[in-house]
RNA sequence: GCCCCAGUAGCUCAGUGGACAGAGCACCGGACUUCUAAUCCGAUGGUCGCAGGUUCGAAUCCUGCCUGGGGUGCCA
């Protein structure tokens, strides 16, 4: 249980005892919570309980003819009844009618041998017990490469996955193929096109083809692997060869860009698998016996109104040409997760363009008996790119970069990582390739990292000393930067529980900032190491919480993808 | 027209019921024979888009409006 939880449940405790003693009246409680004041002098946790439950305090007093209590009375009783316990030092009842908190410091400063005994594991939380979730993201076309907004679906999506992994569920990724449908076909026929080319046939490619240069690449490709042999294909027989392998290689170079943003699907699902194993006409099946499917201008419509009260729109199953549309897909993909492959928890990470689709989910879910909460759909807003304030155009002749993958061989995967994670999945990005590439005080991502390579330095200096941590005598831990770094460091299961909660990775980015910055405060003012032997005892005591900092700051790093270098 | 998102310091952004609204950058003034100065300390800076409402308490919840972005039935 997490350190706010558990003196939430002090005052809990406290208050339900006055109530059984006499002190206040009996009425149903508010669930209770403290938060982390912003003024030091508040204490170091703080409840507002008195203020939330005075009304009814008063009504029942009054209807016993009792006379009043103030909000600061209530508060006063409560604390008297407060159980024993390690974490409290001092607690206050000050006006209005907050209840603050004061930390013991013998009990932070244990918490930092605690941290380097159990590793990253005194952080991990419990959530998800068990509960096996799909995070599907990025799910891009695959005609191509990775556009750079790609990056930004990859960055959130992966860092997801990993707050959950490390937090008690069970995570697959997925990456989602649309590899059927109009579009496919299409950027078959360009490949293809392509090849013919690169033998001097005289052909064009589709008029809404794929003209880009990385067609030409991908056509040399099977060049190298069939020589001029495929030449003989009619154009019927060439078309789905060419789709095929030009997805084998777009996947291919797909999973090497993600790679490069240290990104792992463990399955990458295919759109025509869904179509090939009956799981479409299984679902169809459903939909029509449900009566949930009806003919209108020759298309096969769902009747997603029947599901949604508030909306009167139906959606296309199968298009008047016969083709299923992408709902269709869609519908059936998501049987597949939820009843084929029994996922508790789905989440789809997709761009805000998608919002309507986002919307329209839930009725799906309805019509096939599948709770509508399993799903969650993280929509972010899109990523404009620009370089020295100046915008990039979204435009392959322009010459400027667009892929992922030239973004990130230019800014590296740490920083675009970062940067990517910094904002609100809502908020729209403008991402400046020269800021990110600085290495300076402008850019947030080294000042993090520079605070694990110096807490590593550190550790090492130490060791050729011969001295290492041990948490013999932690009570030498009292400066207040040492106790400030400790509150800093117990705040992480909070932002994880948060992040988790809301599904908005953006919460660690600021945190490591905020874990950086507290850490530095503490380095500038407290000497670790020292030449004087008479030191040694608070050296050692110190090194135990400098290895806590770096034990932290690691794992905090992994969450997000990143790397934790001993040397910068 | 309808739906979704955003509007907070000069700039980039956190903060989704608690106390006097925060950080980074920029700007100004200090600190270096450093365990890595990619640093630290201090100062300046805000009618939280506007107007109502709910509440002991609102940047946060509700209603309306303004501005910007996105979406809106056979593309995905």
């Amino acid at each position: 249980m997490m350190l706010p939880d558990q003196i939430a449940d002090l005052i809990t405790t406290a208050t339900r005892k006055a109530q059984k003693k006499g002190d206040l009246p009996r009425f149903q409680l508010p669930s209770v919570s403290v938060n982390r004041p912003k003024r030091p002098e508040q204490g170091d946790w703080s409840c507002a309980l008195p203020l939330q439950i005075v009304r009814d305090v008063n009504e029942a007093l009054k209807a016993r003819d009792a006379g009043k209590l103030s909000p600061v009375q209530i508060g006063e009783i409560i604390v008297r009844r407060l159980p024993d316990n390690p974490y409290l030092e001092r607690v206050e009842v000050v006006k209005p009618g907050f209840i603050n908190m004061f930390l013991s410091p013998e009990w932070l400063a244990a918490q930092a041998g605690e941290i380097v005994a159990r590793g990253a594991d005194y952080y991990r939380l419990d959530k998800g017990q068990g509960k096996r979730v799909q995070v599907e993201f990025v799910s891009a076309n695959p005609t191509g490469p990775l556009h750079f907004g790609g990056a930004r679906n990859a960055a959130i999506g992966d860092t997801i996955a990993r707050l959950l992994e490390n937090n008690g569920y069970r995570v697959q990724r997925e990456y989602y193929i649309n590899d059927r449908g109009t579009q496919m076909d299409i950027f078959g026929e360009t490949l293809w096109r392509r090849y013919q080319q690169l033998h001097g046939i005289e052909v064009s490619i589709p008029e809404q083809g794929y003209p880009g240069a990385y067609m030409i690449e991908y056509a040399r490709k099977v060049q190298a692997q069939y020589g001029d042999s495929l030449l003989s294909l009619s154009d019927e027989e060439a078309i789905p060869k060419f789709r095929k392998l030009g997805l084998e290689i777009v996947t291919a170079e797909l999973a090497d860009d993600l790679a490069q943003m240290q990104v792992h699907f463990d399955n990458w699902f295919s759109e025509s698998s869904l179509y090939e194993d009956g799981t479409f006409d299984h679902v169809a099946a459903i939909l029509r016996e449900n009566g949930d499917l009806y003919v209108k201008d020759d298309a096969v419509w769902f009747r997603a109104s029947k599901y949604l009260p508030k909306s009167d729109r139906d959606e296309v199953f199968i298009r008047s040409n016969g083709e299923p549309g992408y709902y269709a897909s869609d519908v059936a993909y998501h049987y597949n997760k939820f009843v084929t492959r029994g996922f508790d928890w789905v989440i789809n990470v997709w761009a805000v363009d998608h919002q309507n689709q986002a919307a329209r989910m839930p009725a799906m879910l309805k019509a096939l008996g599948i709770d509508p909460d399993r799903l969650t759909i993280v929509l972010y807003d899109l990523v404009t790119l620009k370089r020295g304030g100046k915008e990039v155009k979204i435009s392959k002749r322009s010459g400027e970069l667009i892929t992922m993958r030239e973004v990130l061989d230019e800014v590296g995967s740490d920083a675009a990582r970062f940067l990517l994670l910094s904002h609100s999945n809502e908020a729209r990005i403008d991402f400046d390739i020269e800021l990110a590439v600085a290495q300076n005080s402008e850019n947030p991502v080294y000042y993090v990292q520079y605070a694990h390579a110096r807490v590593s330095s550190i550790l090492r200096k130490a060791a050729a000393q011969g001295l290492e941590p041990d948490d013999a005598e932690l009570n030498l831990l009292t400066h207040p930067t040492e106790l400030a770094l400790l509150h800093k460091m117990l705040q992480l299961p909070e932002v994880v529980n948060d992040a988790i909660d809301r599904l908005a990775p953006h919460h660690l980015p600021h945190y490591a900032l905020e874990l950086a910055k507290t850490f530095t405060k503490f380095y500038d003012a407290c000497r670790v190491l020292s030449d004087d032997p008479a030191d040694a005892a608070l050296s050692r005591a110190r090194l135990t919480l400098v290895k806590a900092t770096q034990i932290t700051l690691a794992y905090l790093l992994h969450l997000m993808g990143m790397n934790a270098p001993e040397s910068m």
